[in-house]
DNA sequence: AGCCTTTGACCAGCG
DNA sequence: TCGCTGGTCAAAGGC
């Protein structure tokens, strides 16, 4: 397909769009958790020249425990992404929703 | 047969 | 109010 490949994070996602992001110039393409009750999202983004230079965005929490278990390493190098951005995940949107 | 992706349409926010 | 931009929907096709 058009989409580099997607990096194992050990949760399940269904893709629902894909749009070239003008600001940026960059492809971004769009999934959320396939749990239906779950508000969590992730996109990817990446230059359209360089599939490379994908990177991952995640937004919202999990209600639920990753349905695949993940190694140690796996885990951890997890963590280090979401970590690397929370300040763009707590930028983009509302955190949570009071329901 | 049924799941998933692809893709243009649709929609809401904003200048 | 109109057009641009980014986020989501959903039909259609692929695997």
């Amino acid at each position: 397909g058009r989409s580099p490949m997607m990096p194992e994070d050990g949760y399940e996602w269904k893709k629902y769009g894909q749009k070239f992001i003008q600001n940026i110039r960059k492809n971004r393409s769009y999934f959320k958790c396939r749990n239906r009750r779950c508000k969590a999202k992730k996109r990817l983004e990446w230059l359209p020249s360089d599939p490379s230079s994908i990177r991952v965005i995640y937004q919202g929490a999990h209600d639920h425990p990753s349905p695949r278990p993940q190694s140690n390493l796996e885990q951890e190098a997890s963590a280090r992404r979401a970590n690397r951005y929370n300040l763009a995940n707590q930028v983009l949107g509302s955190p949570s929703d009071p329901s």
